[in-house]
DNA sequence: TCTGTATCTTTACGATGTAAACATACGAAC
DNA sequence: GTTCGTATGTTTACATCGTAAAGATACAGA
């Protein structure tokens, strides 16, 4: 078989299709309708045969939600090595920025990894790659404020980007204010919070 | 008629029952699994019926979405009015730590108010409860940093509190750590981000 | 070449939200 | 007090969903 990418099967390799496929689904449309059904859909098959891939949605989700982490972790890792003045607190202020860059431009996939806990299963994938960005976090944190310290400093700097990319895409935030200040305004309140004593 | 209660029809006011059954659903089971129908038969009707008071799933959700903003303004109101010493930061707390506690005792009805945007409409009901709500935290925080820089530090307060309830309902908090601690920690930490300059 | 099996399709089932047709019983008008 | 309109509720129907099982297909290895 002389095909540029080996096929190994009917089609190709589907699973690595369906993930694609999911994706670009969560990037089109909101997360709840996006169904198994229209997952298949999009990868031109029936919408029974991801069954022999993904033993179920949640399943399928799971693994869409674990390479998520993984662009989120490599997201994050990059703006940091990427830092202007490569101070421990401006590494911080860049990651903030690129968690918040990361939520708007992937909102749908975001708002799976960190919302919608029920619609998906908590694959080995997903444990691993959830776990590897909490890592991140605390180490980034910990040149901070210290070790000690870093493990309930991380939970606040985790809370505030969160919440704050939240309010932004639920349009909750004042109107009259830019955008750009407010987040910030907002990096720069979490950071004095985390160095206090 | 001499029932205890008017019932102006065939069962009564129905729409209040559909209200109070779909709260009393969102606290016995995660909000996937809450349905129009599910709802119907906790308030023993058939599953058209609701038809008749909301105009789709969305809007009921919407309703008591409105109905859990008002619970949640009145919960804040009352801690910050029975806080110990009267200050304007411990009034703060208070709200924190009620904030937080409601985001335990209600959480299906939490992340229906702070989550799952798509399932419900903006209702008017909906509009001015988390209006209100907003403007109450604004106000408790103005207060404490002043008038000028209170809409920008809400955004940090209502961001970091949220994210850590998110965190905590996810369980995503660090596992050896006292949790009452990490609260009472992730306060501090936000009031002493929201006093910097 | 043959056979087993992984992959995909077809068909089916129960559940969901919504809509339309039908039934009922209240309230108001006479 | 009777009648009638209409608000309220039920029944039925439909498209969609996730999942399961049975049938079809084509690759892999003997």
């Amino acid at each position: 078989m002389s095909e540029l990418q080996q096929k190994p099967y009917h089609h190709g390799d589907l699973r690595e299709q369906l993930l694609l496929a999911g994706e670009q689904a969560l990037l089109e449309m909101p997360i709840d309708n996006v169904s198994l059904r229209e997952i298949a859909r999009r990868a031109g098959v029936s919408h029974a045969a991801p069954k022999h891939h993904f033993a179920s949605m949640a399943d399928l989700l799971g693994e869409i939600a674990a390479r998520g982490f993984e662009k989120f972790v490599s997201a994050l890792g990059s703006a940091a090595q990427h830092s202007k003045s490569q101070t421990a607190e401006d590494r911080l202020y860049a990651m903030g920025r690129a968690y918040l860059r990361f939520a708007d431009d992937n909102s749908a996939v975001y708002s799976l990894m960190f919302g919608h806990f029920f619609k998906m299963s908590m694959t080995p994938a997903l444990t691993k790659a959830s776990y590897d960005a909490w890592s991140q976090l605390e180490n980034a944190v910990a040149q901070v404020t210290g070790a000690l310290r870093a493990p309930v400093a991380a939970t606040h700097v985790w809370s505030s980007v969160h919440g704050l990319s939240m309010l932004k895409s639920a349009r909750r935030l004042p109107p009259h204010v830019s955008l750009h200040a407010v987040e910030e305004d907002n990096l720069r309140m979490m950071i004095a919070g985390i160095k206090e004593a």
